[in-house]
DNA sequence: GCATGTGAATGGATTCACAGCT
DNA sequence: AGCTGTGAATCCATTCACATGC
């Protein structure tokens, strides 16, 4: 089937994809040369139908009677992703939330590359975070978007402040956003928003937790 | 139907709520006494039968014809998600993240509160966050979760160390898990985790970016 | 009349199971 | 023999549409 021609391809699919990414890296360190879906799903708890359905989305990766070639198959899941070059990204908010995401490692490395932070206070302007990454003045935003072909911004704003921020963004010409506002943002038809909600998964596990006080059976 | 004997309610579900929760919390601010699922889900983009239903698994809240008193409701949903009363957590891992959760105010506000942070790293120790949350060392969890009833734990350390300090802290009666190293945490019986990839986030929209480089049509 | 609560219908996603290739 | 790639079958979630009750 492959791909080309038709859009189809499910989140929930794309998601598994970097879980495929990260178990074929760790696999690539161990020096391990070759894998089936079959033992992919047994080391990492997934299910092998659904390994080989999501691959086969985007060619045929693997060979019948063998299974698939790790590093092969690790570079065209990182092209398939879109991760074969660097992206850049800002990120908007520079309190603790933000400043820790600049210095977070897994957006800084394999294809993401986070420019500067953004904020409108001027207390916050000509800081910088830890690993250096500058604080520099929300009014520069279009700026510096056009001159470092920044592609993605990251709101780390307060809620009030998010569909503005989102919207601003989108003026400067930014193309996908990830949304950590806990706010249902309203969305533009040309720039992608991705919101990141921590404190539900903490309701979650307390949801999880108050039904075991009732004893309810899981 | 309403709830008790069984189980079947949905993460997705459970999710929602919490969304709900949040509209609601946002109606009350504005004064409004009253509202319908169709205006829910008009105002907050979301789907009115999806919300009749998603609340129908936990009892009768509204009233034919009128609707849902929204403070009521409000308070079912915090009931209904076990954050009436305040769940006690502990942070491991003192590093950029660790430290920015700990003063992330989604995770201090309406039934949850950190009481410290762990690290193994002896300079750490002692230290504390902006807002005040100390730094005590790794070996204290079994005390600090005991004297403190502690029942959630939250995992900000690097991938390697996930599994190890998740066995440890259920050994040492945490009760659920928040997850944030890029790795499938091996479940105990009855310690639950939720995984949180801050990184799979960026490679969905770069995913995302690459089609719409390519010309794929969304 | 109006909005809830819910069985029935639809739509997706996951899993099964096997044909086909190496 | 072994493992991929995939139609068919199953499972789960969402949406529709209406009977029920205020």
């Amino acid at each position: 089937m492959a791909n080309s021609e038709r859009e189809a391809i499910s989140e929930l699919t794309t998601g598994r994809l970097s879980v495929y990414l990260r178990c074929l890296t760790f696999l690539e360190t161990q020096g391990q040369r070759t894998v089936s879906s079959h033992e992919l799903a047994e080391r990492f708890h997934l299910n092998s139908a659904q390994i080989r359905k999501d691959l086969a989305c985007f060619g045929e990766f693997g060979t019948r009677g063998v299974g698939y070639d790790v590093s092969r198959l690790k570079s065209n899941l990182v092209e398939t992703l879109g991760i074969d070059r660097t992206r850049n990204i800002v990120i908007v908010g520079a309190g603790n939330l933000g400043m820790a995401l600049a210095d977070y490692s897994g957006f800084n490395t394999n294809g993401f590359h986070i420019v500067a932070l953004l904020d409108a206070d001027p207390d916050k302007i000509g800081r910088s975070s830890r690993a250096d990454i500058p604080v520099l003045p929300w009014e520069r935003r279009a700026e510096l978007v056009r001159r470092n072909r920044i592609e993605i911004g990251i709101i780390a704003v307060p809620a009030e402040s998010a569909q503005a921020v989102y919207d601003a963004l989108a003026d400067a010409g930014i193309q996908a956003v990830l949304n950590f506002a806990p706010i249902q943002i309203k969305m533009r038809d040309h720039v992608k928003v991705k919101s990141v909600d921590l404190r539900i998964n903490l309701e979650s596990l307390s949801f999880h937790l108050k039904n075991r006080e009732d004893g309810v059976i899981v």
